[in-house]
DNA sequence: CGAGAATATAGCCATATAGGTATATAGCTA
DNA sequence: TAGCTATATACCTATATGGCTATATTCTCG
């Protein structure tokens, strides 16, 4: 019933992850890499990346002595979900913009590229 | 730079206050009314709705004795709009989703209704 | 005004969380 | 294997959070 929203809305609760996510958003990178911008610990970038993980935003590889991580796109998706269900709230669009998802779902290969 | 999103996110990851939410897309509701389905106390649920208030979340009116709260939609938006930046991550039709939104928001009486 | 209804605030407790330092673990590489 | 690099874990501290009970506040109404 609750598809993990708690730990996902906690994880992004705090800025530090959320600036951790923003530049995973450009690629893969190392736990240095990611600690890199912060004054603070390594250990408490680790504590970050455990909970980020934890929470399903992101996954962790392994790559010689490293352990990259990445993006979790599911997590994000299920957040837009959530999100989703208010949205006739704001946006003035919505019941339109709702007939062309089931369009572009519902005709996948028509692919109006070029 | 931060936009609330701490406290935006942080309000959002408990399940209380996501129910108390769900029941405010049906409506304006009393703190009664809204304390009506948990087992907490009241002032419990007041706690809560001074979270989800502070947060931007919802706001309180005045209607004789009581002080119903509704939906804030520009805190929904503003979240939107972060999730909004991780879209293309998992979602294959962002691209084509975003041609089309930017033809609505340019032409707003072409209601292709098939 | 006085009583009662609706809601908020205060104060207390238990647990969670973020941060730190010290240390452990894992995988290269000489 | 020894040593170096990259990262994780343990443990401690301070603060935040959620829940409770008791009490205060604010209206409405007779």
């Amino acid at each position: 019933m609750d598809d993990g929203l708690n730990e996902l809305f906690s994880a992004l609760s705090d800025p530090t992850r959320r600036a951790i996510l923003g530049r995973l958003a450009y690629g893969k990178a190392t736990v240095a890499e990611l600690a890199k911008p912060f004054k603070l610990s390594q250990p408490a970038i680790s504590k970050h990346l455990k909970v980020l993980e934890e929470a399903g935003l992101i996954r962790s590889g392994r790559e010689a002595n490293s352990r990259p991580r990445e993006l979790e796109p599911d997590a994000f998706k299920k957040i837009s979900d959530w999100i989703a269900d208010y949205r006739r709230f704001w946006d003035q669009n919505f019941d339109r913009l709702d007939d062309y998802l089931s369009t572009v779902q519902g005709n996948e290969n028509d692919k109006s590229g070029d």
